[in-house]
DNA sequence: GTCTATAAGCTGATAGAC
DNA sequence: GTCTATCAGCTTATAGAC
């Protein structure tokens, strides 16, 4: 596990050649989706024909596969770089990735929009994803349980469906963020919401929703 | 304010083609995303050539349009005959939703696929989503607003926040329920999460985050 | 490694017969 | 109202010169 990651392919001319490529292709499938960006569009962005691009990748999908690694590994390498947070301090982490992505509409329009478009027939992306979110669900139950053990709370079903809220409210917030940047105030509302689910994992509270009378429509016993 | 919406364009039997269309549509920009999906497809599906579905819609934007509105009143129709919950029943009619939702995972994909490709460059349902989510947000901020009043509570940001949050994780969900349904509760998580927020707003309860030394990466004052 | 040229296919849309 | 025929345009991808 040394610093450089694979044998370079070849001079380092080729490989930063690459990474404009790469660049462009976030910049493109971002603005116009996958299905709706062109390797033309992305070949005029990093100056060249898109036969070159084809040259480079191979193909559009492998294109994709490969700009969606890359995004990752820099995203990691950021993080690795203050060694991974746990515990408490991962919650804090991701509230602070909201403050950092309310400045990089970019990025956050490429991953809101190729995360949801990943879910349809055969989309080359499906598989980054799944392993994404599984891998993301499951760093931030670690951090629960780790915030759970020392106050000796255990629900597995509380934490899994507070982790996967946690991501889901941050994905869900950037996309209506994204339609309507003066309406929704990313950052503040994604620490808020992040504050509650953490909240109701630590210190549990009767359910607000529990006193109605007539609401599952299938006719139960009535509990007088 | 009667039965008929507006006056039938024609023969009922055109009507009910075009509602057949509208269906086709649905499924196919639902499971293809709207760039990826064809009028071809769409014709096969609905059984005719796709020189007949421009006849009814003029344009694949168009007709991208006309399924926004056609679901969205639809859905509507269905909620005016509960006439329209506010107030804390709001929020258990939201859970509930979620609980029908997954059974119907086929209009859950279209709408998960096409508000996030909405916020792509010109895209045809961009407007629609803006105004959906406008619509949406208000609606939940008037139901925290009655129960906040009862209690006696005025915050308005935490307001905003809360309402924003409550569609953020129902819409992050469903994507992440998409991609792997065995991984995610989808209802359970729903209601988990909704409950929460709802929790945060009507007892406020100190930030569990805030404590930790280092935080903010800028050099403040110590404060010791 | 990048280009030009070319292929083969599909796209949305139009015109006109029936 | 639906079809066939046709269009111009654009798509990804390949082959081969430089």
């Amino acid at each position: 596990m040394t610093a450089q990651r694979r044998q370079p392919r070849s001079r380092p001319e080729t490989l930063a050649r690459r990474r404009d490529i790469l660049d462009a292709a976030v910049e493109i499938f971002g603005s116009k989706g996958f299905a709706g960006g062109t390797l033309q569009e992305i070949a005029d962005q990093v100056g060249m024909t898109h036969a070159g691009i084809l040259h480079h990748f191979g193909s559009k999908d492998q294109l994709l596969i490969e700009v969606l690694q890359h995004r990752d590994e820099t995203d990691v390498a950021d993080l690795e770089e203050q060694h991974i947070p746990d515990g408490m301090p991962l919650f804090r982490h991701l509230v602070r990735t909201a403050f950092v992505n309310e400045h990089r509409a970019g990025i956050v329009q490429a991953y809101a929009v190729l995360s949801a478009e990943s879910v349809t027939d055969d989309h080359p992306g499906r598989a980054f994803f799944e392993k994404r979110y599984r891998t993301l669900r499951s760093e931030v139950a670690h951090a629960f349980e780790v915030v759970c053990a020392e106050r000796g709370i255990t629900t597995p079903d509380t934490i899994a469906d507070a982790s996967t809220s946690i991501l889901a409210v941050m994905d869900g917030l950037q996309v209506q963020w994204l339609l309507d940047p003066t309406a929704v105030e990313l950052a503040r509302a994604s620490e808020f919401a992040i504050e509650a689910i953490v909240t109701a994992v630590l210190s549990p509270t009767p359910s607000p929703l529990a006193d109605g009378a007539d609401e599952h429509a299938q006719p139960s016993r009535s509990s007088v």
